[in-house]
DNA sequence: CCTACCGATCGGTAGG
DNA sequence: CCTACCGATCGGTAGG
């Protein structure tokens, strides 16, 4: 044991990766999982990939295009999961349901990414072309979901928008409240974030899916 | 206007402030509002209420516990909105609801209380028990509310918690999503947080408040 | 509550 | 992708 070193992957100082940008992505969410956003800085993340820290900039001109690059891969990911899971429902509801629990899901299993996607640190929304388009395509699957249901006839009709506001609303208030540790107490009943997203999406549909009473 | 220096209300070096803490909680919501959460040194509160960087120290051991004061005094102010909303209502639905949009209207008129009180900042929760008591205060308040829903036979049986913590999931969310900016384009048909709370609250109790149909 | 000081770290760049 | 360097800022403390 003592003859094992206390080092990463690649301690050699000299090497060279073959993809040091993946390197550097997966060296930031590590990064604010284990310490937390304040710690991330180029230099740390640098020094994670196992080069010095003035090899960053061959990749990214800063931290926020940085950032950029994982929340894109983000979206990505979490597209591809509620892709998955509507794959393997046929009815619209179950389709819309599974999509909700998806988005919890990729939240709790992937916390770094998702405080990156959704934390305020894009100055300029305008620089990150691409990044606005894969989170507007993971919207645009739910907004899909919600009008398939109002064309069966099992949701409100009228203006999908608000409707899928709302959905959007559930699911990411379940995701962050799970992933920034606050139903601990709450909670400790044993139920699993997947219960719980299927409690609320259950219910949520619910309310969506009749009319108030008329009186 | 060439006359008019470029100072902040106390430039003269050795002021004395009459509550120095207060004026520290008060520059470090500014600082967040304006230049956001990684420019919060205590040496920049510092120096825009007006002292030296060690005076901060007089009252506050570190960082932690400055914004542990901050998000104690969110949860107080939300606390007291929530209360204030409620008490104009008289049916449980119509308190309830009230309780909601007051959450997320606190969290849209106070952005950076709002983002301290739920952000990752608090390494050991354990260490500010003030604070757990108010968010737990807070909360309360919420489940009191199903409760009473439910003993006046509007609400879904059994227990109360998982229907609070979808009620919390839902206007978290909201809050959240209108805080974090996320919600321009979806919503630029120019509804106001308090609508989009009335409508989401609206059907959310809706859900909530009948059995599924049998069958 | 201030002055003066410490070691440490950071973002960024020149030059190879 | 590295070495070497820059100015700037930070948290924290001693001493008054």
């Amino acid at each position: 044991m003592a003859a094992r070193k206390k080092t990463t992957a690649q301690s050699k100082p000299g090497y060279h990766h073959g993809d040091l940008r993946r390197a550097l992505i997966e060296a930031s969410l590590a990064l604010i999982a284990e310490e937390g956003f304040s710690a991330l800085t180029l230099r740390e993340v640098a020094r994670r990939a196992g080069v010095t820290h003035a090899a960053p900039y061959r990749h990214f001109p800063d931290k926020e295009a940085l950032l950029a690059a994982v929340a894109e891969e983000g979206f990505r990911a979490m597209t591809t999961l509620m892709r998955e899971r509507m794959d393997k429902e046929s009815g619209p509801v179950e389709r819309l349901s599974a999509c909700g629990v998806a988005y919890v899901l990729f939240a709790v299993q992937h916390p770094a990414h998702f405080r990156v996607m959704f934390g305020p640190h894009f100055t300029k929304p305008a620089d990150h072309a691409e990044l606005a388009k894969e989170g507007s395509n993971a919207f645009g699957l739910l907004v899909q979901n919600i009008v398939q249901c109002q064309q069966a006839g099992v949701m409100l009709e009228g203006e999908p928008m608000p409707l899928a506001v709302m959905a959007w609303s559930q699911v990411h208030g379940l995701a962050s409240l799970l992933v920034d540790q606050q139903l601990q107490e709450a909670c400790k009943q044993g139920a699993t974030p997947e219960q719980l997203a299927q409690f609320q999406t259950r219910l949520l549909i619910e309310g969506m899916g009749r009319p108030p009473q008329n009186g």
